[in-house]
DNA sequence: TTGACATATTGATGATCATCAATATAATCG
DNA sequence: CGATTATATTGATGATCATCAATATGTCAA
């Protein structure tokens, strides 16, 4: 796709794919278990074709693992996405994306 | 609509949205005056049609002048909600959306 | 009020897409 | 090798949605 900011909005316009993307920050899933967490809400080749175009956006990492692929939110390029949008958009306001210290990380 | 965030996405879903919002950043154009910048791509219906999408979503801010309305770009509300992203997608980063100064803006 | 202009709404149509069952591919083990 | 497990792909179907022509609504001027 040409566009990135439409491409990185269409990844995101689908509940299902929002849902996925909770699951896998801050966690590396494997498919079935990221089926699991669904709870009955998809089956896995919906997750598989959602997980596809997750990846064809940069919005997750994949490791494959013997015969499991582990995917994980790729929380960088969200943030590189997120920033585009605002430099393109909002060119009144600036992005100041700083890195949360380990600290206030355990706080959360 | 329930989550913020998948309106927000579902808005900048589709290029035509995405074409009409950088025509109305920093500007007010008459529902007229985009159909023309737009330069045959798309009716006028069809522009309005957008336009109520986006107003739902707040990211475009309406006043009426005579039988005009004059749309542009809610970048506060863009702001907010890229901000409510990388909260929920991102937490290991930081955003810190600063108004940028009149000076500064000049340069630019 | 009538006419002209600006924008919104309606209803239809085709395109895109989310979902599934079925099946294929790929990797590991015996 | 064949059996098993994990994931991806295919093809079909229904839902959502972008677009348009036609029309309605609203606003101002004379």
């Amino acid at each position: 796709m040409v566009d990135e900011s439409l491409q990185f909005a269409k990844a995101l316009a689908d509940g299902t794919r929002q849902e996925i993307l909770r699951q896998l920050c801050c966690r590396w899933l494997t498919v079935n278990a990221l089926v699991l967490t669904l709870e009955g809400q998809v089956r896995q080749p919906t997750v598989s074709h959602h997980l596809r175009l997750l990846e064809e956006a940069g919005l997750v990492l994949v490791e494959q693992r013997g015969r499991q692929r582990r995917y994980t939110l790729n929380q960088e390029r969200l943030t590189t996405c997120c920033g585009e949008l605002m430099r393109v958009y909002a060119p009144d306001y600036r992005l100041a994306p700083v890195p949360v210290s380990d600290e206030e990380r355990e706080e959360a």
